[in-house]
DNA sequence: CACTTCAGATGACAGATGTCATGACGGCTT
DNA sequence: AAGCCGTCATGACATCTGTCATCTGAAGTG
């Protein structure tokens, strides 16, 4: 019998991913949670087999959640499910230890099956996402470019983005101009859309 | 008994929430669609009493969906799920016929219920978002600033907007100055920012 | 008809932004 | 030690953008 933890802040989805699993007959959903912050002191508490976790919560994003799972409750295997997923975001949750990550178009099968994969020590991407994140390569942004475009992509001035990153406008500029160049894009804040679409901010 | 059509791209959600109303004694979910022009479809060939519509799609938006079901199915009372709820959304679908809005933090008691309320002529309306859309108020913007700001949102220059709004790029400026000035925004990425969070374009 | 309203356009101006050259400093590699 | 790269800064310049006043033509209203 596999013990799992689920994580999504949409009750109705939750809620239905449990009755779902509860369909199988050997997963059994031993808690649930809608905040990452839930998520880690359930986990800690419950000490589930795998911990299905969604990217998207309002504090802690689904990477953190699986980061912090690692090392606090090594023996929980985590994936990550997801609507929109990024190929950033991809590279990032597998640098925190996620064995698994699927998009929600996935069938309750394939989740299923997914879960026992997981659970057994073995990983599981979804091959369209894997490919996306293959194609889409490592982000050319340096980690202050990344950082200045992050703010940049809230529509603010230059001078504030000054003040909020501590930095003088000219560097700014600069560090926007860099990743505008590297992004292929015409201003910054079409270099925010590209990095954001890609999961690089 | 009541037979219900559920409409949304995403697999697993749309597998969880069957297995969720299948639950109820009073419900039955007839047909399920991936697309908004499936969902067309499956209503026409099942005319279902009740229309589930996840508010996005890959095609048609659930808005869309709602306005041609009123004309093709009448009996058929449609209903929105969604999980980013904006004010303006729910104004246009309000408009567009549907019977229910509901964002999908909420229980699957709760979904069941307004699906009952919807099928016996009711209407209901998540309190919250409700009260969001009243506060938001109406959109301060006209056709065409709406129509600008929407080209503007993707990052492009003002040249490229001037050409794909078939405007002089005088026009444009004008256009987004005025926008900017009445969301009370510092220049028109930010202006779109908040136009697309209160659902305006 | 006179009047108003509105989409669309133009031109001018100031301030914001993108671009480039240049320099300094620290860390890392060879 | 020498060289490369990332970080941070400054200054100059051209261009883009936001703002405002003003004008036109079409449509509607009295």
């Amino acid at each position: 019998m596999i013990r799992i933890l689920l994580a999504d802040d949409e009750h109705l989805i939750r809620g239905a991913l449990a009755a779902l699993l509860a369909l199988e007959d050997d997963l059994i959903v031993v808690g649930q949670a809608a905040t990452g912050a839930e998520a880690i002191a359930a986990a800690r508490a419950l000490i589930p087999d795998v911990a299905v976790v969604d990217l998207q919560m309002p504090d802690l994003d689904g990477v953190t959640v699986a980061d912090r799972l690692r090392v606090e409750v090594p023996t929980c295997r985590t994936m990550i499910v997801t609507s929109h997923g990024r190929p950033g975001h991809l590279k990032q949750a597998l640098a925190a230890g996620v064995r698994g990550f699927l998009p929600k178009t996935v069938s309750a099968e394939n989740l299923a099956m997914v879960v026992r994969t997981v659970h057994g020590g073995g990983r599981y991407v979804d091959p369209q996402l894997a490919a996306e994140a293959i194609s889409a390569g490592d982000s050319p942004l340096t980690a202050r470019e990344a950082d200045v475009l992050q703010l940049a992509s809230e529509g603010a001035p230059i001078e504030e983005i000054a003040r909020r990153a501590s930095l003088s406008p000219g560097t700014v500029r600069n560090y926007l101009s860099a990743a505008a160049g590297k992004l292929g894009a015409a201003n910054r804040h079409e270099a925010a859309r590209i990095a954001r679409k890609s999961g690089w901010i």
